[in-house]
DNA sequence: GTCGAACCGGAACGATCATTCCGATTCTAG
DNA sequence: CTAGAATCGGAATGATCGTTCCGGTTCGAC
């Protein structure tokens, strides 16, 4: 059993972590993360051994979320209304979260064990869009995935403000619909 | 006048500085970039008085080709073909070179004085593909270099294979389509 | 060939970072 | 309440980085 303080002291670094590491990527310092937290630094590496750690502990629980997400849009009415709010609102939210999108490029590559299946939940999404025919039958995973995380790291790298945004995703977007289904 | 010998040691920089942030990005430090250049660091920094100063003078370079590259199919015969091959021509090359996507990622955002004007170069091919029905009319700038930089960004961190890559350009190139006019 | 100026290499400096270590402090079982 | 173990904070360590400095070397005008 973890003793009370040191259970307290945990999510504070987590909670630190989360918000200095998504301001600032992967190069923010341990020093700054313990003295958001309130806590030395000591303190931190005795619940993450490594930055590594801790980083992951982030980058794990937003894919948590991201996977949630899906989930819950699994089951919408409007399938193909569902597969673009989703990928919306991924890119939206990279748009701050730096974190997010280094955690989103790494997905295509090696699903790593204990990891949320983000892209067998995103797969979902996918397939079922296609099946009613707002998404083009021939757009496979990877070719998905690549578009999203381009779409996240180019929000993140430039800062896209809201009609950049609105209007670079519509032309993916009407990449992504069958030929004879324009956006409208 | 350049003694003999500050000229080649300069020239050397250059390559070696090229080689080496085209592969590690601006993580590269300057004693390694000296070492591949077989100079001591002193010398780099006679000839260029900061590690960004370095950095940038490859990046302008790289910028030049760039808009050589523009220019030349500027005149093309066929402005949807001469528009499409660049932009494919732009995300291959990225794949490789770290440096080339950080100066397309600034591009849109600011055009320091004395770049060259990858801008409008771009915006010839853009507006004359435009022209003949290849591009969408209402698809502006700020949008298709969004999209580059975000298929170059994404390229470069996923290292996309070809097929990977000509996948999904199809599919941002047809979002770029007008919608009576799908892939072929 | 000579000699001063320009240039060279790489050691040295100061800053920063991840990580380790330890004396001081705080918690909790009994 | 107390003892001792777990935890704490933050100074110390060692590595690396950008940049500066300087004794030695090389170039080239005369």
């Amino acid at each position: 059993m973890m003793r009370a303080d040191a259970q307290r002291n945990r999510a504070r670094v987590l909670e630190a972590a989360e918000v200095v590491l998504t301001r600032d990527g992967l190069d923010a310092s341990m020093r700054e993360i313990a003295e958001v937290a309130g806590v030395g630094v000591g303190t931190i590496y005795r619940q993450f051994p490594t930055k590594e750690t801790l980083y992951q502990a982030i980058v794990l629980d937003r894919m948590r979320r991201l996977a949630d997400r899906a989930d819950e849009l699994a089951t919408a009415d409007d399938p193909g209304t569902a597969f673009f709010t989703y990928f919306t609102a991924v890119v939206e939210d990279s748009t701050v979260k730096k974190v997010l999108v280094d955690a989103l490029a790494s997905v295509g590559i090696d699903a790593k064990a204990g990891a949320p299946d983000i892209r067998g939940a995103i797969e979902v999404l996918l397939v079922r869009a296609q099946a009613t025919g707002a998404v083009r039958g021939d757009v496979e995973m990877e070719v998905l995935l690549a578009l999203l995380s381009a779409t996240c790291l180019a929000a993140q790298h430039n800062t896209w403000d809201e009609e950049l945004r609105t209007r670079t995703l519509a032309v993916v977007f009407d990449g992504l619909r069958p030929a004879h289904a324009p956006s409208e």
